[in-house]
DNA sequence: ATCCCTTGTGAAGTTTTCTTCACAGGCTGA
DNA sequence: TCAGCCTGTGAAGAAAACTTCACAAGGGAT
């Protein structure tokens, strides 16, 4: 698990990165070009890709494609000397994920790759687990207009909820209502009046500011 | 455009990064404290909050959730000492968008800031067509993977599609590459490549979008 | 030519989602 | 107390979504 590789043509600097990392208990694999790398890629996978952007051969933005192509799951992070804030917004737009500017400090370094491994777990948990509900949860029409119904509102009772709706069968409501509540979108306060939860009101302002856009 | 919120206790620094970002085009207010900074959030909005972690009163971290329900859609970037990588995690955690490590330079600052203020630029851009066919095309887990990876891929093949998604039975792709192209997500080059079409990278986009407000 | 990989199609079957209906306890006001 | 509205549950059927299987045309390499 949690295994680097790190790209750069300055041999201290990457063995410098490698074993600080393996210190820390992640294990580390340098590549001293763009070449190198995409040799190690076609072999094992990483997690995550910590790339230099300034590199003989194939320098490191030209490389972000590719790595992207043989590793479209790990994280790549470019390091770049901090004069230029084109490069990194390029690079970003390449399909690099963070960007540490260099020269960094240790600590600095190390935040920074901390954070990155955080991304790729939450992200495999939230892939795996959340999004079907969630999408699941935004797909029906009935559904979007109650949780945007709910977060003009705050809160509502039942039947209101069911004539704002202006839908007569009100059991059809109430399957959408356990969908929304099992999507973890909507809970019900003790007295029965139902309201969004943090996600929920997260899923409505993301609908909203869809919504806004369409009228535009 | 592009309005920004300094909330730093030391008034030298928050004073003079107010300065540097002015100079550089960026309208920037300061705040004193995060009380300070959520009476101001009631009256205007920004596109970019500032936030320093450590304050008297109400500190950052407990403010991040209070901010995010008054200003949903603005950048939140957390200043933190470099010292606790535990902080800065937990602050994403709660609802920030990025951080910066204390000290910085400027150049390292505006750096931030500017490819900060690049995504929310990004964020605007979505336009949807039609929003049942957009979450129903989110809906299912095959059908995000292959829109995340032909967003970063750009064009590939039927077979290398199949392969990277790790699935056995390569109809059932085809199943979802139908369903795909039936939404006006992706089409099919005369070579047979499949790529993203606009309202496909429209999507593509908003799902990144969405995952991103739930990683907070 | 032959073999194998690519890129499909269509139908049948399975699973999930959605709708409809029948019913029921609790509370409220007359 | 009784009628009537509120807030549900559960089952059954319909519809949609998804998976699997059988098959096949075309292209490329040996």
């Amino acid at each position: 698990m949690n295994k680097i590789l790190v790209v750069d043509d300055d041999r201290e600097l990457r063995t410098t990165l490698a074993e600080v990392l393996e210190q820390e208990g992640l294990p580390a694999v340098s590549a001293q070009s763009a070449d190198d790398a995409l040799n190690q890629l076609q072999q094992e996978s990483f997690d995550l890709i910590l790339l230099d952007l300034v590199m003989p051969g194939t320098d490191g933005m030209s490389a972000i494609p590719l790595i992207r192509k043989l590793a479209p799951r790990s994280r790549i992070i470019v390091m770049t000397a901090y004069a230029s804030v084109q490069n990194a917004v390029q690079a970003l737009q390449q399909g690099a994920d963070d960007y540490i500017v260099k020269p960094f400090k240790i600590d600095a370094f190390m935040l920074t790759v901390r954070l990155n491994l955080q991304k790729t777990r939450f992200c495999e948990e939230t892939e795996a687990a959340d999004l079907d509900k969630i999408f699941n949860g935004l797909a029906n029409g009935l559904r979007r207009q109650t949780l945007q119904l709910l977060s003009r509102q705050g809160q509502m009772r039942f039947m209101d909820l069911v004539r704002a709706l202006e839908i007569e069968d009100h059991t059809k409501v109430n399957f959408h209502l356990k969908v929304l509540r099992e999507s973890g979108f909507i809970d019900q306060t003790p007295n029965k009046l139902y309201e969004l939860t943090t996600n929920g009101q997260r899923a409505a302002t993301c609908l909203s500011y869809i919504c806004k856009s369409l009228e535009a």
